[in-house]
DNA sequence: CTCACGATTAGA
DNA sequence: CTAATCGTGAGA
């Protein structure tokens, strides 16, 4: 049996543009580690929220709130926000400071912690546990807690698999009609035949 | 201060 | 298909 090789990914990654990240973390793996438990999941569906020009970016022509202000820092940290007042939304602050841009985690894979998982998310259904961007977000219990960490830790990072075998797929963004200007635009990406994306 | 609403989910 | 549920942001 071969053995799996994996490299952390580390800063200057993160300074690259939004679609690229998105892009390209697709199969890598994010690991979550506290006191005793350690999460990893395998991430299968991304989008890329490129900031400035975007009006689906919360940081569309410059807004700065203090809920979006972490994304104009520089690449790497953590943006989580509240959304219909009880789901946390995960992103990866991309490009470099001032460049508010972002990476939307939709769904991963569980590859381990999964009983943990199940007991949170209260479901048994491996596929139901991750398969949606505020469901896997339950599986971590991802909160406000992790608003502006460092994505490049010893508790929570992304690793890169040296070898990665498989379709992506190009779609539009979900949720984002609101945004009349760049709605339709390609910029959410899933490994094609997994079962564990967020399905529409 | 008021108030409409959301990068969603669960359930009928 | 609709309700849930409340922090957030825009505007008065």
């Amino acid at each position: 049996m071969k053995k799996l090789r994996f490299k952390k990914r580390t800063r200057a990654f993160f300074y690259r543009q939004a679609d690229y990240v998105a892009k390209n973390i697709l199969g890598d793996y994010l690991t979550l580690k506290n006191k005793k438990q350690i999460l990893i999941g395998r991430i299968v569906e991304t989008e890329a929220y490129p900031g400035i020009n975007d009006d689906a970016s919360h940081s569309f022509q410059g807004r700065l709130t203090p809920r979006n202000k972490i994304t104009y820092s520089q690449g790497g940290l953590i943006y989580v926000y509240l959304i219909y007042g009880k789901y946390w939304c995960f992103n990866i602050v991309v490009s470099k400071k001032d460049n508010p841009q972002a990476v939307f985690i939709r769904a991963i894979e569980p590859i381990q912690g999964i009983e943990l998982m199940k007991k949170r998310r209260g479901v048994e259904k491996e596929e139901k546990l991750t398969n949606g961007p505020c469901r896997w977000t339950q599986s971590f219990s991802i909160d406000k807690s992790f608003l502006g960490k460092e994505i490049i830790s010893k508790d929570i990072f992304i690793s890169s698999p040296a070898n990665k075998n498989f379709a992506i797929v190009k779609a539009k963004r979900v949720g984002v009609d609101y945004a009349t200007k760049s709605k339709d635009l390609p910029l959410r990406f899933y490994i094609k035949d997994s079962p564990f994306v967020s399905k529409k």
